[in-house]
RNA sequence: GGGCGCUUAGUUCAGCGGUAGAACGCUUGCUCGACACGCAAGAGGUCACUGGUUCAAUCCCAGUAGCGCCCACCA
């Protein structure tokens, strides 16, 4: 006997662990089935579980249980990401705590506590990611640095060295001084600060008391200036074009170019160049063939490059010393309050800095072209579809992607240098010597380099990687491409565009066939969640106090197909876990009437309307279910469900079933118990992938312990030929009467002095008797067409009802205010006037006549007459209680 | 500066060229043999604004306003 209410701890682990022990989460190469492939996004090993992660991998695991039981071989790829910077990060702040730095351990004892770290607390968030139910085929789980994938990493990197679309290149790039290491544009966030722009005079050279004013953000970096633009055709600088000036505290004379850079419109209409840290300057530099002066070490303190009084200073600190020199010399013309954005690393550290050094690159422009190609051919369809304008947009102006870091956490760059400086890529040491000594004649010492590789580079190849690439394995074969991809819009980006290049590249076939983008989970205000506003919500902590269900169906319901941000607001949650509830009392119900599986059910032989009427339902709704998940809209799934299950079969199917099952006709009442077993079944079945364990557990209880798991059972038939249209009719025309009833009774409020005869259609027998159960019945006064006033014999202040021909006295003055009454009729009336009005100029319309479809204007005419025939009864109405 | 999105009930949001929907909240009444995590009824909307297209616009188009996001730039 199920308990009273629904609890969800008791049965998530049991149900967790049967499933997983039965191999229901494995995906099966030799099946026949045909393939249904999702790669799990890889978290980063050093993560925790985040309500982010409940809404994509929810929605994942509603998918492959969706699919599993519509009968796919459903295979979700697991697996973690080595998440190189954050990573690094984490294990240098615990050697921190310690006072150390890596540095003192060296670099293979650094690696090796990376590992262990890894060993022990990473993989927390996978067994996290169990307490939501996700099925995933867990012995497949996979790690960017395990050896498979670091080979084919490896071999990747050769492969396109090797046809030019991976290259070193001495560029500008964005260097973070704290980790010392470069990182990709995106990576690099804009911070609005509140600054100031100081208004620099800069002596032009040869003449006294001729300035050029520039102006900057950054003043330090004057010591790296080698030009001032000016644009071409500003009038003001025409004379200076081709000049020098001198730069002060350096005294170096650097010369005034003319560049489109400069803006005549902006400050004084000229700028100062600083091309080694600036990515303007850089390419005005280059134009104009001027000194790429670099200024600052890998910790952004000024070098050698600048007087001897600035060296070893901080770039803050030069900042302050270069101000307070030049104020002393005069030449600060003016100094101004300005916002700006700046620069800082994605990993909350400190301001990045443009800086000069040789890193490895991938040519991103031409691995990008197939992968434009691919979206919009159609070949990979992103959902919704207005992603695939960001994801154009981004691609057709893509820069060369930096794929170097200088960090030691993730894959070294399989290049090793000869002594000259001559590199040799290939995908091991063994290779690399022989390769050297092919170049060389002799055999010589080669240094590796000791860079490490952007972790997308390893992402990228997420899709054919974890399923054996470079072997041609079985899975290779069956599980790629993959169906669907899903993830934030967030990591379009830095991880879907990445794998459709080197997908395409490396396997010549795009790597998913949609990709399906939800929106980020906000607060119930819209608020990003942070620790810093109190505002987060702990997947786990809900999971514990409403259930895994109940979240997983939130996440469902708040998924909508336009892929916006999910506002997750804990009543809402709560409501969802009283759904859960509903759902099990309702099947408490059943079990206590001992509504029990007939093997034999055919829902196209039953006889009674009702049941013939929840057996249709039941088969559209199923129909409907089936449709949503086809097409991602996954809060069509929930509040289709919600409104079945809640306001069809329990408001309506168990109630007016009620009477039937304590009534005399047994053979009704079997068909009824065998079609509520039936229809309960079909519903845990269409529910079980947004709510997997409370499905599993009534399963369990309604199909008894042989009948296998619900996981991996057959999506049912819905077969359209079992809806019965006329039941339908006939139950929603009952369900429509009994409100009205109900509505009038609720409304007056008084043990009604009527009698109603209903005539039901002789189908709906089932709703007589529910009727009669009621006390009683009056439609409300206005609206009864035949209701007659008596006259004599009725007892003063009441008024006898007649209803379809029985009579019968009713305290009306007790229970209606008359005057307040009279006034709601008028009301109505006056409405329903202009209801005609507009009906019949509408019906009057020959430009409507003659191109309104035909149903259309049928509708209306009907409309018409209903209206016409309401207000009729209206009138009278308002006639009669003017007499009383 | 470029791009994208949003504006519908008190709130969060669906929806759609042909009579405005859900959930929650609110009001009223309920110890009705599954369920108070419940039952029943009810109130509540010029679908942001202005034009246009159409027999018909909340829906399509254009513009306006407000809000949000992404990209780039800000000497």
């Amino acid at each position: 006997m199920l308990e009273k209410t629904f609890r969800p701890s008791e049965v998530e682990a049991k149900h967790y662990a049967r499933w997983e022990k039965s191999g229901a989460f494995a995906a099966d190469p030799k099946s026949s089935k045909d393939p249904y492939t999702i790669m799990m996004p890889p978290p980063n090993v050093t993560g925790s579980l985040h309500i982010g992660h409940a809404l994509t991998f929810t929605v994942q695991d509603m998918l492959i249980r969706y699919h599993r039981m519509a009968g796919y071989d459903a295979l979700w790829q697991p697996g973690m990401d080595h998440a190189g910077i954050a990573t690094q990060m984490v294990v240098e702040r615990q050697l921190g705590e310690e006072g150390k730095t890596r540095h003192d351990l060296g670099r293979e004892k650094f690696q090796e506590r990376v590992w262990g770290w890894k060993g022990q607390s990473g993989g927390t968030i996978i067994k996290q990611l169990r307490h939501l139910g996700a099925s995933a085929d867990w012995p497949r789980e996979r790690f960017t640095m395990d050896e498979g994938l670091s080979s084919a990493v490896r071999k990747v990197f050769v492969d396109l060295y090797r046809e030019g679309l991976i290259y070193k290149d001495l560029r500008l790039v964005n260097w973070d001084p704290k980790l010392h290491t470069a990182i990709s544009d995106l990576e690099v966030i804009q911070k609005e600060v509140k600054g100031k722009l100081w208004h620099f005079k800069y002596p032009v050279e040869g003449e006294t008391e001729s300035f050029i004013v520039v102006a900057t953000t950054r003043p330090e970096t004057m010591l790296g200036d080698t030009g001032v633009a000016v644009h071409p055709e500003d009038p003001r600088y025409q004379s200076l074009i081709g000049k020098n000036v001198i730069l002060p505290l350096v005294d170096r004379p650097i010369p005034i170019v003319a560049d489109l850079h400069a803006d005549p419109e902006t400050g004084s209409g000229a700028v100062k160049i600083t091309p080694a840290h600036d990515f303007n300057d850089f390419e005005v530099g280059r134009r104009h063939d001027l000194e790429m002066l670099n200024i600052f070490d890998e910790n952004a303190h000024l070098n050698d490059n600048v007087p001897e009084k600035y060296r070893g200073m901080e770039r803050y600190e030069a900042r302050k010393a270069v101000l307070a020199d030049l104020e002393a010399l005069g030449l600060i013309d003016k100094i101004e309050d300005h916002v700006y954005k700046m620069p800082h690393g994605d990993r909350g550290g400190v301001p990045i800095e443009p800086w000069l050094t040789e890193q490895w690159y991938a040519d991103a422009a031409t691995l990008a072209k197939p992968a434009i190609e691919a979206v919009e051919t159609g070949k990979t369809v992103f959902v919704p579809k207005r992603w695939e304008n960001t994801y154009f947009e981004w691609m057709r102006n893509i820069q060369p992607w930096c794929v170097s870091r200088q960090l030691w956490w993730g894959h070294q760059i399989p290049a090793w240098y000869g002594p000259d400086g001559e590199v040799f890529v290939e995908e091991n040491e063994a290779e690399a010597n022989a390769a050297a000594e092919a170049h060389y004649g002799e055999k010589v010492a080669l240094r590796r380099d000791p860079d490490v590789l952007d972790t997308w580079f390893s992402s990228g190849l997420w899709p054919f990687s974890t399923i054996g690439w470079p072997e041609q394995t079985p899975e290779l074969q069956r599980y790629y491409p993959g169906s669907v991809l899903v993830t934030g819009f967030d990591i379009i980006f830095f991880w879907v565009a990445r794998m459709m290049m080197m997908s395409l590249h490396v396997m010549g076939e795009v790597p998913f066939k949609t990709v399906y983008i939800h929106g980020l989970v906000r607060d119930s205000h819209g608020q990003k969640m942070s620790k810093s506003k109190n505002n987060v919500i702990d997947p786990l902590e809900i999971v514990e106090k409403f259930g895994s269900d109940a979240l997983r169906f939130t996440l469902a319901a708040l998924s909508i197909p336009a892929g916006q941000d999910v506002k997750l607001d804990e009543a809402r949650i709560e409501g969802y876990r009283n759904f859960a509830t509903k759902l099990w009392n309702a099947s408490r119900f059943c079990e206590m009437n001992e509504a029990k599986l007939d093997p034999n059910f055919d829902p196209s032989k039953l006889t009674h309307p009702l049941n013939r009427w929840i057996a249709s339902a039941v088969v559209k709704n199923g129909r409907e279910i089936a449709a949503s998940f086809e097409n991602y809209r996954f809060n069509d799934v929930a509040n289709g469900l919600y409104h079945f299950i809640w306001h069809s079969f329990c408001d309506w199917y168990v109630e007016l079933a009620k009477p039937l099952l304590t009534g005399e006709d047994e053979a009704v009442k079997a068909e009824t118990k065998a079609t509520m077993a039936w229809a309960l079944s079909r519903l845990v079945h269409q529910l079980h992938p947004v709510m997997p364990f409370i499905t599993e557990e009534l399963w369990e209880n309604l199909a008894g312990p042989d009948a296998g798991q619900l996981i991996v059972a057959d999506w049912p038939e819905y077969n359209e030929d079992w809806i019965d249209e006329e039941a339908v009719t006939d139950i929603e025309w009952a369900i429509s009467l009994i409100t009205e009833v109900r509505a009038v009774r609720n409304e007056v409020n008084v043990p009604v002095a009527a009698f109603v005869e209903l005539h039901l259609r002789e189908t709906s027998g089932v709703v007589a008797h529910r009727v009669e159960k009621l006390s009683g019945l009056i439609k409300r006064l206005a609206r009864i067409s035949n209701l007659e006033v008596g006259e004599g014999t009725v007892p003063k202040g009441a008024v006898q009802v007649l209803v379809e021909g029985t009579v019968a006295h009713m305290p009306l003055a007790e229970v209606i205010n008359i005057a307040e009454e009279r006034a709601r009729l008028d009301k109505e009336l006056g409405k329903s006037r202009v209801e005609i009005e507009k009906l019949e100029k509408k019906l009057k319309n020959e430009q409507f006549l003659s191109k309104a479809p035909d149903h259309v204007v049928a509708e209306n005419r009907g409309r018409l007459e209903a209206t016409k025939a309401n207000s009729g009864k209206l009138e009278v109405a308002i006639e009669r209680l003017s007499a009383l």
